[in-house]
DNA sequence: AAGTGGTCTAGACCACTAT
DNA sequence: TAGTGGTCTAGACCACTTA
């Protein structure tokens, strides 16, 4: 068959994205397979009657994608699907409870100031001036069902005062920002997998020695320092996360409109 | 202060490249702050006497690093830093054994042909009429020490014969393509908590109840069909995910060079 | 109306690969 | 030597924002 595909050049959509789509249609219909070569840039550029320019923004967006490669003097080659690079965005922990339309609450459960031990002070490194560290305890829920237990440490200053917009749904980088002059600016966060203390069961309501996800978290600020460190515990029974990788077909359904 | 910082036109560096960094280190270094707006393009071109197309082409790097954002007919800014995209690659999970200086080892337990029950049927979307799958067992261990356990599925097909090399380190989407014709193209994974069963904890040599991680994986191929399935468990005490986000200072060591 | 970023052109020269 | 992708230019016109 091999039907000629055209682009719409007094379109609003731009001619790259225009090309990029097309040729995206083709290597996911199966008429372009990896290790194939595309047509060269200029074959695509006097096809089409468009500048080169436009034709490599268009590659480019497959590049980003991982679909193609390209190869200084040899070609644009299409790639073997990436499937080992899964990756799980922290974010669907809170997301899923919206999708499923539950209310999330957050409780402050309390607020202190207390003083580093060991293991606080080497998290943050800090010597032994200044051991005070404001300490907060929170549990996330919904509709009523205890989810999440979080304690968040930030450094302790006593020019700033918090605010009661604080104490509502305190986030890690909202004490941080709050209490300090410091911006954090990254973020490291360590996954592990563990069973409940007595302490967590109590708070989350449920059994002792049940599975839970741990969230170890320490926030950054420019020059690298640790400005704030939590740790939460989710319920393994509630949370889940999903990762997907390779040639997905996002929204096809949004595709070229002509006119 | 305000130094005045240069670009190397006759550099074998781009020119693109070096202004995406200088810019991302004055924004590193706390020059041009979150909200603030960098020069506008033709600013820039005019300044460091290069073309506009190359000024977009800088900015457009700092863009997908999420450092900055434009706003059509407003200008170009600093966003503020992302702290709650966290993104957890599961690669860590054979990455760390080698960064360990670890021998990893995979060993067969077993490679049946079974008949889907009615989960393995629901999975890969299988009426009755074609219910025979391969089934592999195997166990991945560091050093001796075994660390997870997985069991693979994938349809089974008479016409391709099962390769010695698919029994060495069979893959989940090494077994679909040997076996079958079909293309591994895209990947879901579930990662969630749990504890060991009889069965798992003691081909793990750990106890029951024992706290671990689940990895379900389906594979689809183009037309977005199951064409693998497996579910691997991961000792808790031995594996952990970790993940980034924000201005992440990566390898400034290797800055631009002069000459 | 003036200024901003977004798209596009028709060239140019370069580095790299293959023959 | 010919062909490929990589970089760069000096314009042009557009859509959008602000005054």
């Amino acid at each position: 068959m091999n039907e000629e595909q055209f682009i719409d050049k007094n379109s609003v959509i731009p001619i790259y994205y225009q090309l990029a789509k097309l040729l995206e249609s083709q290597i996911l219909r199966g008429e372009l397979k990896p290790g194939e070569a595309l047509p060269t840039e200029t074959e695509i550029a006097n096809r089409f009657e468009i500048s080169r320019m436009t034709v490599r923004r268009a590659i480019a967006e497959l590049i980003t994608a991982g679909m193609v490669h390209a190869q200084q003097g040899k070609g644009t080659f299409v790639s073997p699907p990436k499937l080992n690079n899964v990756v799980f965005e922290l974010n669907n922990f809170n997301q899923e409870i919206k999708d499923f339309g539950l209310k999330r609450s957050t409780t402050l459960l309390g607020a202190h100031i207390v003083r580093a031990d060991e293991r606080l002070m080497r998290i943050f490194q800090l010597d032994s001036s200044t051991p005070r560290l404001l300490y907060f305890r929170t549990v996330v829920s919904a509709e009523d069902e205890r989810l999440a237990y979080e304690r968040k440490y930030t450094i302790y200053s006593k020019s700033k005062p918090i605010l009661e917009s604080n104490l509502k749904d305190p986030t890690l980088s909202g004490l941080v920002t709050a209490n300090n002059d410091v911006l954090p600016v990254s973020t490291k966060k360590v996954l592990q997998v563990s069973v409940t203390t007595a302490e967590e069961a109590a708070i989350l309501g449920i059994g002792v020695n049940a599975p839970v996800f741990v969230i170890e978290e320490t926030l950054y600020d420019l020059e690298n320092k640790p400005v704030g460190w939590s740790k939460s515990i989710y319920r393994g029974d509630r949370y889940q996360l999903t990762g997907y990788d390779g040639w997905l077909r996002k929204d096809n359904h949004g595709g070229i409109n002509l006119g």
